[in-house]
RNA sequence: GGGCGCGUAGCUCAGCGGGAGAGCACUGCCUUCACACGGCAGGGGUCGCUGGUUCAAUCCCAGCCGCGCCCA
C-alpha cells in the first residue's frame, strides 16, 4: 500500500504491464508441479485470422478454465498454436504477388508483357517470408485478452515436428488401406484450381431457372422426351435419360435412346429409381461427369463420363470423348457445337445453348425455380462437381471407433445434445477427399515411377530404395505435387503438439487431454477427426470433455458478418472498457445451449462491476483493512464476520460446483452478486461503523475480515477478470501464499475456506430485511434522505432484542434512524411496520400524510389476504393435504400461519392510526 | 424432407413440478466522508396458444402458432 489508487480503474496500462510479467516470470507454462494434469489444446487459429468475437468467446472460457485449474494446484498446459491454412495463405500471398505483376507457374502461359512468373521453391520461400512478418497477429490479440497459454511452447502445423507427424500418419494410413488414391467427382473449385472438401462448400438458396428441353427419340419419329435441368450447359456432357422403372408412360422407350439436340450424341434411356415419376415428364438426362447424382446413376447403368469443362470451368470439347457416340444428323453437329461452344464460360454457355434449343423449338419451358447451389467457401465461386484424381481417407472406417468411443462415455460432449449432431455427421460419413492443387502445405508423400506406379514413403530416399526393389534398378521418381488439406494436419493436433511421433514425456503426461472447448460449428473439422486419428495412432480418445458453446452474434440476434457490417471488434471493446469487461461479459452469456446477443452496453455494465470492485478494495486501503499472514476465518468472533466469512465460503463453492459443471454465466452471476450486492452493498456499509467506532478488538477483526474477503473475492474472480484482481492483488494479496507472490499463482478457494455459520446468517439477514423495510416505508411516506428519525420496536421477543442490541450502530446508520427504543407504548399516528414476531414503529405524524399511511396499510392487508385465501385454497384440497409431501403441507401452514400474523398486525396498527 | 433449439418484465436472458427472478433500460429521491462507471426506493409479467398427466404445471407430455440454426 505505496500510494493511494485512482477513483476509476485505467485498464490499458496495466493491462500490458500484467501480462509482461505474467509471461517473463514463467507464469504460464506447464511442469510446474507433479500434480495431477489438466490439460486444452487450443483449436488452432488460422495463420492469416485475427480475433473476432468467437474467438474471443471461445478464448475467454478456455482461460478461465485453465486459470482455475491452475490456481487449484493442476499442472496446467494450454497449448497454443495456429494452423497454416494452405488455401487462405495461398490466397494472401498470392494476392501480393500479383500487386507485383507475379504469377504462379503452374502451367499456363504468360498472358500480360509485364507478367513474371514464379516457382514452388521460390513461392514457398515468399510464403514464409509472409508468416515470419505477418503471420500470427492473432497471437498477440490472444494475449491482449489475458490468454495464459504456454508460449513456449507454441506450435504451427507447418513445423518439422508436426510435418513430421503429418508424414508418418499418411504412410501408416496409406498401408493399411486407409488411404486410397481414386478418380472420383470433387467439389471444384474453379477460381482456386484445387479441390474442396464439402466442408469447405456453402449451399447457397438462390432463385435460378427450370428450363425443360425435348430431346427426340431414335426411331420415334415425332416423339420427344423432355428433361429439366437447372444447368443447360451440362447438357453438353449428357451421357444418357433416366426414368423411374415404374413409369409406364416411358416403359417402351427404356433400352433405346434419345438424341442429344446440338451435339446429336446418342443416349440411351434407362430405368433407375432416382428419376422421380412426379417432378415434370418423369425423365432426367444424366451429366455423369458433373453432378454427383448423376455420378452413380452412370456408374449403376454404365453409362459414358464425358468431361466438358477445364480447370476454370471453361468449356473445353475439342476433343474425341466428346465425340463419342455422335452422328451429324438434322438433331445436330458435334464440330459445329465444338466451334460454337469451345472455350466459353460455363455461364456464357449457358445463355447459349438455351437461345439455341428455343431457336430448334426444343425449349419446352421455362420455369423460375429456387434451388441451392454450392459455393467456395473461400473464392465465393459456383462450385463445380469434377472428374479428377485425388487421394482420400477412408473416413468410414477411422469413424467408427470415434463413434463408439462417444456412445461408451470416453468422451463425453457438453452439453449432450452435440453429441446427436456429432453422430449424425460420422454415421454418414463419405470418403474424405484429402488433396489439395495448391503449393502452400504438406506435399503429399508419394512419388510415381515412370509407368505411374505409386511409392509412398516418408522420405524420397525410402521410396527410391522401394522402387529400386520393384523395378530392380534405380529410376527417376515424381513427386505428387499435391498437398494435404489444413485439416489433415489439425487432426493430428492434439498429440503432435506434444511431440508425436517421438515418445515425449509431454506426449506421456499431457495426453488425453482434459476439454477441447470449441463452436458447434467445428465439430466435424475438428472433433471428429481429432477423434479419429487420435484414437487410430494414440488408442485413447484425445479428450475427455468437448465443451461446445454458443455463437457470439450481434444485438439484433444477426451473425456478425463483414458484408452486413455489423462486426464487433473485440479488440476495440477492449480498448473502450478493459479486456476484463470483455471477458466477464462473454462469461455472464455463455449459457449452454443458446446463443450470445452481444451489445456494448453490456461490456460497458461490467466495466462499472470493475470499477465497483477497484472502489471496494479503495475503501480497504483508506480503511486500513487487510489480512494479517495466516489469518484464520474460523476463528472471528464479531457475528457480522462470521457471516461475511461464510458467504465467501458458500460463495466460493456455488462458483466452483458452476465451473466444474460448465455453467459459466452461473459461475460469473455467483461472484458478480456476491461482490456487489453482499460484500459491498451490506458487509461494507456495516463495517463502517464498527471501523468507526473505538472497540479496538472489534476494530482489529474487522479490517483483518475485510481484507481476508477482498482477498478471496480476488481469487474467484481471478480467472473471470484476471488483469484488475492482479493488481489489485499487489496491494491486498498475500505475499506468503506463494513464490512470486502473485494471484495468478494463488490457491483457489477450498469450498470449506472458512464455516458456514447458519445462525449468523439468520442474525443478519433480519438485520437487512429491518434496514429494507425501514428504506421502503421512509420513501414511500416522503421522509427526506437525509432526516434522522425515531422508531420503537414493540412485541419483540428476547432474541430480537439481543440481535438488536448486537446490530444497533449498523441498523441506525442505514436506516437513518436517530434512535430505537424497545417499548410497547406507542405514540398516537405512527408509521408501523412488521418484522416478524415484533412490529417497528416510526413516530412520523407530523411529518407523514396519515390518509396516505392509511392506504398504505389498506394495501398491504388486502394482499395478505389474497395470499392466505390461496394458501387456503390449497388446505381445503383433500388430494393436496393425503398426497402432497408432509414438508410442502407443513411449509403452507406456516406460510399462513405467518401471513395471518401479520395481518393482526397491520389490521391493529390501522386501528391506531384511525384512532389518532 | 431429416435433426437440434428457442418463444418468461420494454430489451437480453436465468429458472424448469409446490411462494414469478437477474442484468440492462425506465421512474422518483439522494452530489451521505470507497464508488454518480455511484447509493436508496419503485413501477412493470393471464411464463406463445390449446389440450392432457398430476393433489399441484412457467416447469412434464401431445398438438398448434411463431422464430432460429444445422444437414440433405
Amino acid at each position: 500500500m505505496i500510494t493511494t489508487l485512482e477513483k476509476t480503474y485505467a485498464p490499458a496500462e496495466i493491462e500490458t504491464r500484467l501480462y509482461g510479467r505474467w509471461e517473463s516470470s514463467g507464469a504460464f507454462a506447464c511442469g510446474r508441479t507433479d500434480n495431477a494434469t489438466y490439460t486444452i489444446v487450443i483449436p488452432p487459429p488460422n495463420v492469416t485470422g485475427s480475433l473476432h468475437m468467437g474467438h474471443a468467446l471461445n478464448n475467454t472460457l478456455q482461460d478461465l478454465l485453465v486459470r482455475w485449474r491452475r490456481m487449484q494446484g493442476y499442472d496446467t498446459l494450454w497449448q497454443p498454436g495456429t494452423d497454416h491454412a494452405g488455401i487462405a495463405t495461398q490466397m494472401v500471398v498470392e494476392r501480393q504477388l500479383a500487386e507485383g505483376n507475379i504469377r504462379l507457374d503452374r502451367g499456363r502461359a504468360i498472358e500480360g508483357a509485364n507478367e513474371k512468373l514464379i516457382g514452388r521453391e521460390d513461392f514457398l520461400e515468399k510464403v514464409w517470408e509472409w508468416k515470419e512478418e505477418s503471420g500470427g497477429t492473432i497471437i498477440n490479440q490472444l494475449k491482449r485478452l489475458g490468454a495464459s497459454c504456454d508460449w513456449s511452447r507454441e506450435r504451427f502445423t507447418m513445423d518439422e515436428g508436426l510435418s513430421r507427424a503429418v508424414l508418418k500418419v499418411f504412410v501408416e494410413l496409406h498401408s493399411r488401406d486407409l488411404i486410397f488414391k481414386d478418380k472420383r467427382l470433387v467439389n471444384w473449385d474453379p477460381k482456386l484450381h484445387t479441390a474442396i472438401s464439402d466442408l469447405e462448400v456453402v449451399q447457397k438458396e438462390t432463385d435460378g431457372h427450370l428450363w425443360y428441353f425435348k430431346y427426340p427419340i431414335e426411331g420415334e419419329a415425332g416423339r420427344f422426351i423432355t428433361v429439366a435441368t437447372t444447368r443447360p450447359e451440362t447438357m453438353l456432357g449428357d451421357t444418357g435419360v433416366a426414368v423411374h422403372p415404374d413409369d409406364e408412360r416411358w416403359t417402351d422407350v427404356i433400352g433405346k435412346n434419345a438424341i442429344l439436340p446440338i451435339v446429336a450424341r446418342k443416349l440411351r434411356i434407362v430405368a433407375d429409381s432416382y428419376a422421380d415419376p412426379d417432378q415434370g415428364s418423369g425423365a432426367v438426362k444424366i451429366t455423369p461427369a458433373h453432378d454427383f447424382n448423376d455420378f452413380e446413376v452412370g456408374k449403376r447403368r454404365g453409362l459414358g463420363m464425358i468431361n466438358v469443362f477445364d480447370a476454370s470451368a471453361v468449356v473445353a470439347i475439342d476433343n474425341d470423348e466428346f465425340r463419342t457416340d455422335t452422328e451429324k444428323s438434322e438433331w445436330g453437329d458435334p464440330d459445329a457445337a465444338i466451334s460454337a461452344y469451345n472455350g466459353l464460360d460455363r455461364f456464357a454457355a449457358r445463355e447459349k445453348i438455351v437461345a439455341e434449343m428455343d431457336e430448334r423449338g426444343l425449349l419446352a419451358e421455362i420455369e423460375p425455380h429456387r434451388h441451392t447451389i454450392p459455393f467456395g467457401d473461400r473464392s465465393e465461386v459456383v462450385i463445380e462437381p469434377w472428374l479428377t484424381d485425388q487421394w482420400y481417407v477412408d473416413a468410414e472406417t477411422l469413424a467408427k471407433p470415434a463413434i463408439a468411443a462417444v456412445e461408451k462415455g470416453d468422451t463425453r460432449f457438453v452439453p449432450d445434445n452435440w453429441s446427436k449432431t456429432y453422430f449424425e455427421w460420422l454415421r454418414n460419413i463419405q470418403p474424405w477427399c484429402i488433396s489439395r492443387q495448391l503449393w502452400w502445405g504438406h506435399q503429399i508423400p508419394a512419388w510415381y515411377g515412370p509407368d505411374e506406379e505409386i511409392f509412398v514413403a516418408e522420405s524420397e530416399a525410402e521410396a527410391q530404395a522401394a522402387a529400386k526393389a520393384h523395378y530392380g534398378k534405380d529410376v527417376e521418381l515424381v513427386r505428387d505435387p499435391d498437398v494435404l488439406d489444413t485439416w489433415f494436419s489439425s487432426a493430428l493436433w492434439p498429440f503432435s503438439t506434444l511431440g508425436w511421433p517421438d515418445e515425449t514425456p509431454e506426449v506421456e503426461r499431457y495426453y488425453p487431454t482434459s476439454v477441447l472447448v470449441t463452436g458447434f460449428d467445428i465439430i466435424f473439422f475438428w472433433v471428429a477427426r481429432m477423434m479419429m486419428m487420435g484414437l487410430h495412432f494414440k488408442d485413447e480418445v484425445p479428450f475427455t470433455d468437448v465443451y461446445i458453446h454458443a455463437l457470439v452474434r450481434d444485438e439484433k440476434g444477426q451473425k456478425m458478418s463483414k458484408s452486413k457490417g455489423n462486426v464487433m471488434d473485440p479488440l476495440e471493446l477492449i480498448d473502450e472498457f478493459g479486456a476484463d469487461a470483455l471477458r466477464f461479459t462473454l462469461t455472464a452469456m455463455a449459457a449452454m445451449g443458446r446463443d450470445i446477443k452481444l451489445s456494448a452496453s453490456r461490456v460497458q455494465g461490467y466495466r462499472n462491476f470493475a470499477t465497483k470492485l477497484w472502489n471496494a478494495a479503495r475503501f480497504c486501503q483508506i480503511n486500513e483493512c487487510a489480512a494479517p499472514s495466516g489469518f484464520a476465518p474460523a476463528g472471528v468472533e464479531l457475528t457480522l464476520n462470521k457471516w461475511i466469512v461464510g458467504g465467501v465460503a458458500a460463495t466460493a463453492a456455488t462458483v466452483n460446483q458452476a465451473l466444474e459443471e460448465y455453467k459459466f454465466d452461473q459461475a460469473a452471476g455467483g461472484i458478480y452478486q456476491f461482490t456487489w450486492h453482499t460484500f459491498c452493498d451490506w458487509y461494507v456499509e456495516f463495517a463502517k461503523p464498527v471501523l468507526q467506532g473505538d472497540d479496538e478488538a472489534a476494530k482489529a477483526e474487522t479490517r483483518a475480515v475485510a481484507g481476508w474477503s477482498l482477498q478471496q473475492i480476488l481469487k474467484i474472480l481471478h480467472p473471470f477478470m484476471p488483469f484488475i484482481t492482479e493488481e489489485l492483488w499487489a496491494s491486498f494479496g498475500d505475499g506468503a501464499e506463494n513464490g512470486e507472490g502473485m494471484l495468478i499463482h494463488a490457491s483457489w478457494p477450498s469450498d470449506d475456506v472458512a464455516p458456514i455459520d447458519a445462525a449468523a446468517k439468520t442474525e443478519l439477514d433480519w438485520v437487512v430485511r429491518l434496514i429494507s423495510e425501514v428504506r421502503a416505508v421512509r420513501n414511500e411516506v416522503n421522509v427526506p434522505g437525509g432526516a434522522k428519525i425515531p422508531a420503537i420496536l414493540r412485541d419483540a421477543n428476547d432474541d430480537t432484542v439481543a440481535r438488536l442490541a448486537t446490530h444497533r450502530d449498523q441498523i441506525l446508520q442505514l436506516a437513518r434512524l436517530e434512535d430505537i427504543a424497545v417499548d410497547t407504548e406507542v405514540p398516537a399516528g405512527a408509521v408501523e411496520l412488521v418484522l416478524d414476531e415484533a412490529m417497528l414503529a416510526l413516530p412520523l405524524a407530523d411529518v407523514v400524510d396519515l390518509e396516505a399511511e392509511q392506504a398504505r396499510l389498506v394495501k398491504e392487508i388486502a394482499k395478505l389476504d389474497k395470499d392466505i385465501a390461496g394458501i387456503d385454497k390449497k388446505l381445503a384440497n383433500k388430494g393436496f393435504l393425503s398426497k402432497a409431501p408432509e414438508e410442502i403441507v407443513a411449509e403452507q401452514h406456516e406460510r399462513r400461519a405467518d401471513a395471518a400474523d401479520a395481518k393482526t398486525k397491520l389490521e391493529a396498527a390501522l386501528k391506531r392510526l384511525k384512532a389518532a
